[in-house]
RNA sequence: GGCCCCCUCGUCUAGUCAGGCCUAGGACACCAGGUUUUCAUCCUGGCGACAGGGGUUCAAAUCCCCUGGGGGUCACCA
């Protein structure tokens, strides 16, 4: 009981991080960090035609940028390296060797050809499409003699008779009956051994003690723990997460919207706010607390509490989450997780962020509580850069505006006015504005609607003489006078 | 369809293991109100669930059974 705690998560490099996998990296990696255990992290590129270098150079790097670090690894070793099944094919065959020379496994000479056709009448049959053991009882001596002659086989696993029963950390007793298991391959035509096969092989060698991973792979884990018999070990524990589903209900896909950590990552999700909703996918720290850190989360995280039923992936809740930890940056660090969308967007290059930090950071700090994304900046800020006499009117800006008496008039006594004043300290500039409102006899909208429209364009925004300070005298002076003069025709 | 898993507000969940503290708590969303020059933030309030049916018990969201519903899986993918 006190053999230390090895987990581990096994990707396949086909791809991008999925959510589902970072959830399922998260979750190990907890556990791990809970129990003082280690985390491994093992490249599962069993498939070779699917399998890529870049794929796996971007799952390295996705879950690396999510700060869940792994103890061993292919890029930073280990005692039970390779970290890459790849590498590790030469002990996957002498196991199965082993495995074929105890009667565990036999040569199956069936081609594809024929397995289909057994599957397409089983299914006729309304039966459950499975291997019909057609070479389970081939004579040894033979099978050996037609494989020296150079013909293909797959190499199979002779389930036995029997049961398979197991404590599940999440579910609690599983069983299965052996019958329903299939005598799946495990060694490909080709020499190339699969996933159910080398998983066994790899987590027993790198001695994993704890399986975490998602409830599509319950009903492999018989055959694992067959495998484990069969060889003589000792099998892990075994806990099976709920899935994460879609609108639908089915598992997470792409239909349902980016499913993939980099879409987030370039959408502006804060990276605690990842991290921290996707804790809520099946878990929760104690049913009150929303927002919490990684440190609380390791603290208290216990299987027990895992949820087993699965979950619809909330993304309107996410994308509150994503505000909440937005708003707790500093202004200089959103500042920074904001630059590269605004000069994506066109607004400033990267030298200008620098020239431009102090107004910048001004800017950005107007802005904090309106967007929970930081791509949600530029949209918000588009209005600082464009020509005076062409700013982008919203609709309902204008509308707005219009409805608040004679706006041109308006506009153009308060130019006069304001083109005397010190425009360098918003509070001071709001407090005179507003009594020149007084002065004028009119109602504080009456100003600040068509102000707000002509100075931005936009419904709402900061407060407006924080606008004016940003904005500058001339560039002021100059909407104020464009501003009258389109609010003096009629809309068209 | 076979097998396996699951089932508390629309959604994520607390409570279920050790039945009473639950006229079921929190959050997102939604609605209403307050604050604000606007928008947003923030604050207050509201709406809203134990899948159904039996049983055990003084007492069941919690234990047992059945029904229903949902999902996963049935590859020389992982």
């Amino acid at each position: 009981m006190t053999e230390p705690i090895r987990v581990r998560i096994a990707p396949s490099p086909t791809g991008t991080v999925h959510l589902g996998l970072a959830r399922t990296s998260l979750f190990n990696w907890a556990y791990a960090r809970r129990l003082g255990g280690t985390f491994v992290l093992r490249i599962e590129d069993t498939d070779r035609t699917r399998s890529t270098a870049e794929s796996e150079t971007a799952i390295l790097e996705g879950l690396g940028w999510l700060g869940i670090q792994w103890d061993e690894g292919p890029d930073v070793g280990g005692p039970h390296a390779p970290y890459r099944q790849s590498e590790r094919v030469e002990r996957h065959l002498a196991v199965a060797e082993q495995l074929r020379a105890a009667g565990h496994a036999y040569r199956c000479f069936c081609s594809a050809e024929r397995l289909e056709e057994v599957r397409a009448e089983q299914q006729a049959r309304q039966e459950t499409p499975r291997y019909d053991r057609h070479c389970r009882d081939l004579d040894p001596a033979e099978a050996a003699a037609r494989a020296e002659a150079g013909e293909a086989f797959t190499l199979r696993f002779r389930v036995p008779e029997g049961v398979c029963t197991f404590q599940d950390l999440v579910r609690g007793e599983v069983t299965i009956q052996n019958v329903e298991v299939d005598d799946w391959i495990m060694v490909r035509q080709g020499a190339s051994p699969t996933y159910n096969f080398v998983v066994v092989c790899d987590d027993a060698d790198m001695q994993i003690t704890h399986v975490l991973r998602g409830e599509e792979h319950l009903v492999n884990t018989p055959k694992q723990l067959l495998l484990y018999r069969a060889l003589d070990l000792a099998p892990p524990q075994f806990g099976h997460l709920p899935l994460m589903l879609g609108q639908n209900r089915k598992k997470l896909s792409k239909r349902d919207g980016s499913v993939s950590l980099d879409d987030y990552i370039a959408l502006g999700y804060p990276k605690k706010a990842i991290l921290n909703f996707l804790c809520l996918q099946g878990w929760a720290l104690d049913g009150e607390t929303e927002v919490f850190s990684m440190a609380q989360m390791v603290a208290a995280f216990d299987l027990k509490d895992v949820s087993k039923g699965g979950s619809i992936f909330d993304f309107e809740k996410f994308h509150w989450m994503a505000g909440e930890y937005l708003r707790e940056e500093s202004v200089e660090e959103l500042a920074d997780h904001c630059a590269s969308h605004v000069v994506a967007a066109g607004l400033m290059t990267a030298d200008e962020l620098a020239e431009r930090r102090e107004w910048y950071l001004r800017v950005v700090a107007q802005e904090q509580e309106r967007i929970r994304l930081y791509s949600e900046l530029p949209a918000r800020i588009r209005f600082y850069f464009e020509a005076h006499d062409a700013v982008t009117w919203d609709p309902k800006a204008e509308k707005g505006a219009r409805k608040r008496g004679d706006a041109a008039g308006t506009l153009r006594d308060y130019a006069a006015w304001v083109s005397g004043q010190d425009l360098s300290n918003p509070a001071a500039l709001g407090e005179a504005s507003k009594a020149w409102v007084g002065e004028q006899g009119k109602q504080i909208p009456e100003l600040f609607q068509p102000l707000r429209c002509a100075l931005t364009g936009l419904p709402g925004g900061p407060d407006l003489f924080e606008v004016m300070v940003l904005l500058g005298p001339e560039a002021v002076a100059a909407r104020l006078r464009a501003g009258a003069a389109r609010f003096g025709v009629e809309p068209a």
